[in-house]
DNA sequence: AGTGCATTGTAACAATTGTTACATTATGCT
DNA sequence: AGCATAATGTAACAATTGTTACAATGCACT
């Protein structure tokens, strides 16, 4: 098989080697190949085709004015870059890419790549779980970061937690993690913890929270 | 025809009416009325069909712990309820959806209009189009919001605009929605803005700004 | 049990933004 | 031109968060 590992790759689950290889060989491909530190792709660069990571490792890059870059993702086998995108009314590369390694690329156009969606369902479906998942995801986020305040953040994130109801939930994540999740410092978020705590609304034991006065706790996500 | 409406839908664009009676008649659908005020969704219900507006006017509201609402998003007809979250893993409604006024819903199971896509490349193409410039709608917008200082995403914006490159661009929006957009208050922003053209790093003219120290706007996104 | 490391708690001060209120300047319309 | 309305500029003060540094606690591993 040329591409073994496809096999692994979220947009070809549940299609055999031999299945893959049909597949891929009944449409136009390209393989290209990116020395380390190789630029793949311009931010603001059209996307016009699929290009799925099969070696190596690729880093996106947000580029400003003055053409300074700071390092966004990571992209590894067998992991496509801006998946999302590619059938999106002029969709531009937000970030540039370029490879971390020696790095090869196996690259469909987006015509090509919505033929073998045509050709196989199993395609169609792991492509449309692959962006819905994203759009959930991305959704989710902005969720958090409109919210005004850590607390709020914070309160509406209990809120969520499987549990809630009984009043009792558990954190899933670590503080550090969730001070990420929320876009905030870690000792904002610990301060707040302790503020809301004090103010008697929760009673914090390890990574455990009971929800005391759900009706305080619903008044921080309303400002 | 049964649903004229869907000639205007962005899933069905490029399609005449006989067509998509046709692809509609040839999978499972249902049609339910929802009378104003009534549940159509609870938040947090799974998401198994895709529900398109025909008549009358949604609302999306988010439910906190303490049962209280705060209206979201409208959607009319000829738009779909979150369309682009449909096929994701664990999809689920993250809001209450309920009628403004009187309305009817056409709901295809997720599986039916998987069919119309295989059936028709064109609605595979209008619904790829669909959830995949939501996906960069959303990425756009988290951007903005993962900068700390208004400064920042201020800066930011500006090397976004077309013609940054040569030192004068024209901003497109008012700034009461350029601070809704990113998420901070009116005031806010035009403080943030006077700040940066004290610092002489632009000059502003109304709408037209000038690029005078793109180092320095640089800076402002570091941070 | 003890050691090393990750996690969490806390505190003081600086920086940033929100809030509110009002003044000033465009803009569209008749 | 004048009027009404929208958009923008500004200011004082409160609230929130970031920054930095250090202490306390928990956890995994030997």
């Amino acid at each position: 098989m040329k591409f073994p590992v496809l096999g692994k790759s979220p947009l070809f689950r549940g299609l055999t080697d031999v299945e893959i290889e049909t597949l891929t060989e009944s449409v136009h491909y390209r393989v290209r190949y990116f020395p380390a530190g190789a630029l793949a792709v311009l931010s603001g660069e059209e996307i016009s085709s699929l290009m799925i990571v099969l070696s190596g490792s690729m880093k996106g890059e947000m580029v400003d004015l003055a053409g300074h870059t700071i390092k966004i993702e990571d992209v590894n086998p067998p992991n496509a870059l801006a998946a999302a995108f590619i059938y999106g009314s002029g969709a531009r590369y937000p970030v540039n890419v370029s490879a971390n390694s020696d790095s090869e690329l196996l690259i469909f156009d987006r015509a090509d790549f919505l033929a073998m969606m045509k050709n196989d369902e199993r395609i169609l479906s792991n492509y449309l779980n692959v962006v819905c998942t994203k759009a959930l995801f991305l959704s989710d986020r902005l969720r958090f970061l409109s919210f005004r305040t850590i607390k709020g953040k914070f309160a509406h994130y209990l809120g969520g937690l499987t549990g809630a109801a009984s009043g009792r939930v558990v954190i899933d994540r670590t503080q550090k993690e969730l001070s990420e999740y929320f876009g905030v410092t870690r000792p904002s978020l610990a301060r707040a913890i302790g503020e809301i705590e004090e103010e008697g609304l929760i009673s914090v034991d390890r990574r455990e929270v009971r929800l005391l006065d759900i009706g305080g706790l619903s008044k921080l996500t309303e400002k």
